[in-house]
RNA sequence: GGGCCCGUAGCUCAGAAUGGUAGAGCGCCCGGCUCUUAACCGGGAGGUCGAGGGUUCGAAGCCCUCCGGGCCCGCCA
């Protein structure tokens, strides 16, 4: 496809043309990888992927999304037969920016600091920087991906990208020409892309490179330059380039890191799809390095398609998806394409989690599936939602139907509470000893992510409902003749005998009872729905709405 | 000013590298079932593939122009 092939451009097409078969987007790429490195007789023994992991910022669920999608590739390359590591890079040498939400306003004095140089807000961590990549190494453990965790900072210390560095700084009047023809640039002329630590006042956004000096490894540079209204303190002095003491900036940071770790795939945000342009140039030009496959990911909006920003609240965490759903639904909706998923919102989890039951059942019902192109689609997204780790046989029940009981039951149960009179009524619905149901750790969860659902949207509202003439007398007889000592089983038929001597459909029949109950066209068994609720409280629930409007009569 | 992405059924999107009778899921309509479920089974309606032009025996796809939606760069990443 050629959305992926963007960087690296696949010369030879002759070699796959035999192979028409369609393949899953992640094995596809895998397969480029293993062919282009075949073609540049790149021996190494571990193909290694990279997703860098922002440290300035809070995590948000992009962020998961692009290491996600990258330890789908090392699960793609493993499955080839290739010895494969995920690199998650985090980026707590970048200076920080600005202040997010949350943080002191005082933290503005930090401004132009390396974030790893600044202290953790919260107190908890050794800096601002580890606290917010330790956020999302928290979120990615639990999203089940295993990775190699590198420091931005330490590499740098450690002298990991000490040859790029050098060879980039020796060319800088190279680099500064790509950087001009590919984006443009608005510093004058020649200049250099680095940015030196100054001493004194500890900022790197602030300095300037005056003079490069490449046979003793230093450049000279002065701090007077301004960055977010911030001015430089001044000084001016020498600084070494290798060991840490600075940053590339973004035009070759990149670069330097594929050619130091030899990266042979990394995804991008849309948003950065020009720095990935550049990089690729200066790694192909300057370090000789033939720069990694990549895939470019749409940005992700909410559900009424506005941009995901902190300032209109609308941001989604990963620990809040967690809340809500679980890790192989996320996983699920970030394989399933690497470009327009463009809508998430976390009211719409049920959604994805009867994506993901469905999902699991057809995996195991594959032969039902007509097309051999879903057929396959459909089996290796299960295979990679489930990390190649086998795909669950499918639990016998739902949860819409969990979220049904869990929304009409009242607020303030207690949560162990819930979970009892849950599974006594889920139970009934799908004939499963209340035991077994309780032992499921799927089920605890559903119950879990349906109470935080419950709690955070609520149910949709009864507004005023009509209800035909035919119907309404159904019900009404059918309230009628209700008894307080009926039982679940008497209730059901009940309510079926009366559907059916009345001649009204039975589906429409249920329908609006539950559209009485819940305000919405289906729920949980009735019989043993009404046998929770108390029959007199239905009834009084049935006759205050007919009073108050709220159910009308449609002739 | 420069650059990128997207536009296919009511909705969400496949299909585009390699041109060959327009697809899936959901929704909707009809029917079936051992008749509540975002459960099952069968069938159906629904698309000038954003518009126009070009190339071609043949274009959703390739080329050009335009329209619409969104994004990025020119601070930083």
């Amino acid at each position: 496809m050629r959305k992926f092939l963007l960087l690296p451009r696949l010369g030879n097409r002759s070699l796959m043309k035999s192979e028409k078969k369609p393949q899953f987007w992640l094995d596809k790429i895998a397969q480029d990888i293993i062919d282009r490195r075949e073609k540049l007789n790149r021996k190494v023994d571990v193909l290694r992927v990279e997703s860098g992991i922002g440290a300035s910022g809070f995590p948000h669920i992009g962020s998961v999304g692009d290491s996600l999608r990258a330890y789908g590739i090392k699960l793609a390359l493993e499955n080839l037969g290739y010895k494969s590591e995920l690199i998650a890079y985090s980026d707590d040498r970048d200076g920080l920016r600005k202040i997010p939400v949350g943080v002191p306003k005082e933290y503005s004095k930090y401004i132009g600091m390396p974030v790893s140089e600044i202290p953790d807000p919260w107190g908890c961590h050794s800096s601002y920087g580890e606290h917010i990549s330790s956020m999302l190494i928290e979120a990615l453990e639990k999203l089940g991906i295993e990775f190699t965790f590198i420091s931005g900072t330490e590499a740098y210390k450690s002298g990991l990208l000490d040859k790029q560095i050098s060879r980039l700084l020796a060319n800088s009047g190279k680099v500064d020409r790509i950087i001009r023809e590919e984006v443009g640039s608005s510093k004058p002329e020649g200049w250099v892309h680095y940015w030196p630590r100054c001493e004194k006042c500890g900022r790197i956004y602030t300095t300037r490179v005056i003079k490069v000096i490449p046979e003793e490894s230093k450049v000279i540079y002065a701090c007077d330059q301004e960055f977010k209204g911030i001015k430089g303190c001044g000084y001016v002095g020498e600084a070494s380039y290798l060991r840490g003491d600075g940053k590339l900036s973004w035009k070759g940071e990149f670069a330097a890191r594929w050619a130091a770790l030899g990266i042979v795939f990394e995804p991008h945000g849309k948003d950065i799809t020009d720095s990935f342009r550049v990089n690729a140039r200066i790694s192909r030009e300057i370090l000789d390095y033939e720069p990694p496959m990549t895939v470019m990911y749409e940005m992700f909006l909410d559900s009424t398609k506005r941009k995901i920003s902190k300032s209109i609240g609308n941001v989604i965490t990963p620990q809040m998806w967690m809340k809500f759903s679980p890790p192989e639904a996320l996983r699920m909706l970030m394989f399933k394409r690497y470009r327009s998923t463009r809508s998430i919102s976390l009211q719409r989890s049920p959604l994805y989690i009867n994506e993901l039951e469905n999902g699991v059942r057809k995996y195991h019902n594959l032969e039902r599936i007509r097309s051999e192109r879903d057929k396959m689609t459909l089996k290796r997204l299960m295979e990679y939602t489930y990390l190649m780790k086998g795909v669950p046989t499918p639990w016998p029940y739902r949860y819409t139907a969990v979220l049904n009981v869990v929304a009409m039951l009242p607020r303030d149960i207690k949560f162990d509470d819930l979970l009892g009179v849950v599974a006594d009524l889920i139970s009934k619905y799908y004939d499963i000893e209340p035991k077994s149901l309780l032992s499921e750790e799927m089920f605890r969860r559903y119950v879990y992510y349906a109470r935080n659902y419950v709690e955070s949207f609520g149910t949709s509202e009864i507004e005023r409902i009509e209800i035909d003439d035919s119907l309404l007398n159904a019900i009404d007889s059918f309230v009628k003749r209700l008894k307080n000592d009926m039982g679940e089983e008497v209730i059901q038929d009940l309510a079926f005998n009366t559907a059916r001597e009345l001649r009204v459909s039975v589906k429409a029949f249920f329908q609006a009872i539950y559209m009485v109950l819940l305000g919405q066209p289906q729920g949980p068994k009735l019989g043993p729905l009404l046998r929770r609720i108390g029959i007199d409280r239905f009834k009084k629930l049935y006759s205050r709405s007919l009073e108050e409007g709220k159910i009308a009569r449609k002739r």
